[in-house]
DNA sequence: TGTACATCAGTGAACGCGCGTTCACTGATGTAC
DNA sequence: TGTACATCAGTGAACGCGCGTTCACTGATGTAC
């Protein structure tokens, strides 16, 4: 077809965009290649000229989407007053919860991330360690090392909730695990030091 | 056969338990009925004379081990002068991050029993809460409301700590991964009420 | 006690299907003359 | 400016394979007589 120049660069981005919604949402065994190929508007055997395999799309997509996520976080926090609350009340929003092509890849795909090969892991870890750093720079106190250990902590947490309140099926106890979450994690980066405004003051 | 009374439940059992290890290692895409049957000593032929369907199995063998795990958890905290503490430790130890398979399933498969028929998400909370009981009942302090919230924030905690600590490949940075959740776990657990003797004292 | 038969847990071939991957091909367009 | 050709992103049939599920069958043993 001889498309004019920057054109593959565009589908390879568009591939990478779909396949991203998609694994969040159906995970990495759930996604085959030729329905993704399909939703981008292509057909199956040109996957093969953009990725050298599977695992490679699943390394690139996921990330490119917690890259891009990235900035979304940041700006949650950017926009709030008290900018880790602002941070952790987006990320436990319900609609990242009901809709897991919005929300977080980390939480959507870490379970089974583990169970694929060295090199995805690492590229996995990489992008983990950037969302953390977020977490890090937003949070009120503390030396940068005690800072990255909450954030560590706040990470884990924030994916395991959202998690939970995605496998519960009842609403009202489904809301209940966020809200839950949210203190929870404030409990976390507001340290030692106090309680917080979440919890009931005396 | 013929076989003598018992002998039908005996395999069934064994089928289970059989089924649960490979589900921990494996996932729930990453586990066929052929293998696994092979695995018990079994032709895959016979799997539907005891379960209706993969998804059934799936559900009766998570129920399976997560009741049988939370005795442990449960001993776990027993055993030690400070039960939180010998629960949070014992879950998190290495060889649950290293052995899947003698790890725990909500750690190891919640992200994949999200995208499960609503059946098997029910079935699965039912098994979570019991596990977040075991937690709470070994909480320090506060009502029973307060401890089942924190209970719960612990859960998360710990799952979220050891599915990131399965994905990071460096095995420094994953151990600190698990120290780190095992620290943030007893502040959640010992609540506002002060640091615990894991965090630097002044 | 000895024989005939019913039972049913377990067998293994077969089903249609979707998977990841390969490859000979197409055909629109940029480039060379 | 007009024609011939090279390029190469994308096509679609085909590969072997493992999946979940079905089903006619086997054969050891408990039971009936």
């Amino acid at each position: 077809m001889r498309y004019d120049k920057g054109h593959k660069d565009a589908t390879h981005r568009h591939i990478l965009e779909t396949a991203a919604l998609r694994l969040l949402r159906d995970g990495i065994d759930g996604t085959g290649i030729a329905p993704l190929m399909a939703e981008a508007g292509l057909t199956h055997g040109g996957f093969y000229s953009h990725f050298a395999s599977k695992d490679a799309l699943v390394r690139e997509a996921v990330a490119h989407t917690l890259t891009q996520r990235r900035g979304k976080l940041r700006r949650s926090a950017e926009r709030a007053d008290d900018p880790i609350e602002g941070l952790i009340r987006y990320y436990l929003r319900p609609i990242h919860r009901d809709t897991p092509e919005k929300g977080c890849a980390i939480a959507a795909l870490s379970g089974e991330i583990a169970r694929q090969s060295e090199m995805t892991r690492t590229a996995f870890t990489e992008e983990l360690f950037g969302s953390i750093g977020v977490i890090a720079d937003n949070l009120p106190e503390g030396d940068a090392e005690a800072r990255r250990s909450t954030a560590i902590a706040i990470m884990a947490l924030l994916a395991g909730t959202l998690q939970l309140a995605r496998v519960v099926p009842d609403p009202t106890q489904s809301d209940a695990i966020l809200e839950n979450g949210i203190e929870a994690a404030l409990k976390l980066a507001r340290g030692t030091s106090g309680g917080g405004k979440v919890s009931t003051d005396k």
